[in-house]
DNA sequence: CTGTATCCGCTAGGATACTG
DNA sequence: CAGTATCCTAGCGGATACAG
């Protein structure tokens, strides 16, 4: 196990986000993505055919899953296995690491459904004294 | 300690983020959005000035920053303390909810950090074999 | 220093139609 | 079913100028 979340400070790595051409900063959007969080999301709870994402994931246009499934899948986060049946099957799931990066982020957006009545409170103190 | 994390299908909670019209997709997005995440991410390290923010997350510009610190101040995750001095200062700083999720988001974004070797692996033979 | 205001190009992304 | 292709537009986001 590593010590990376454990101590930021002491890291060592040749990676750094907030470096504005570090290529993690594009695995980032793409996994936090309006669209990408979603996916990973819809998918740690097991694999899903192309039209089962699209309803899962309310709202995303056919154009957008299928960029967002490509992009994923490139980063090695998604596996895609098709089978050439007739009619065609496709099937989406997580690799290792996708499971990894789901996992985060479903935390993420399990604790933040959680807070949403804080978070909306906040929202209606800062309108109410006008946005300052 | 809540069971939110270990037990997402037990959940009965009024939001939901992968219904479209829910508010908890429009706060996700102000934390996972292109510039969100980087400044929760480095404000988690300690407070820091305007202007030191936009040194810290390379790349955003003034407008950009100033729209994301007001949505972030709007949901409640960070704080800003301005100083009525000549020159102004103002600071800012994460609110303990803000803390949980720039601590989750960290989490992963250090995940990531360490896991880019293999991302850029993957994209190689991705690529290789024609983008299939 | 800490921003707001304005202009504007670009592209993310939605709607629709079509293919295998 | 599982996508690609095409068109089109709202708004993201950068650059610049200005203000308190």
């Amino acid at each position: 196990m590593n010590r990376i979340d454990e101590c930021p400070a002491a890291r060592n790595l040749p990676y750094d986000v907030f470096a504005k051409e570090c290529p993690s900063r594009g695995t980032l959007e793409h996994i936090t993505g309006r669209w990408g969080a979603l996916v990973l999301g819809a998918l740690s709870e097991g694999s899903l055919r192309f039209n089962e994402l699209r309803r899962r994931v309310a709202g995303v246009s056919e154009k957008m899953l299928s960029q967002t499934l490509h992009a994923l899948e490139r980063d090695g986060l998604v596996l895609r296995e098709a089978q050439t049946t007739n009619p065609p099957r496709v099937d989406y799931e997580l690799t290792p690491l996708g499971r990894e990066v789901a996992g985060r982020l479903l935390g993420l957006i399990h604790f933040l459904e959680g807070s949403m009545d804080d978070v909306l409170a906040a929202r209606r103190r800062y309108d109410a004294r006008g946005g300052r």
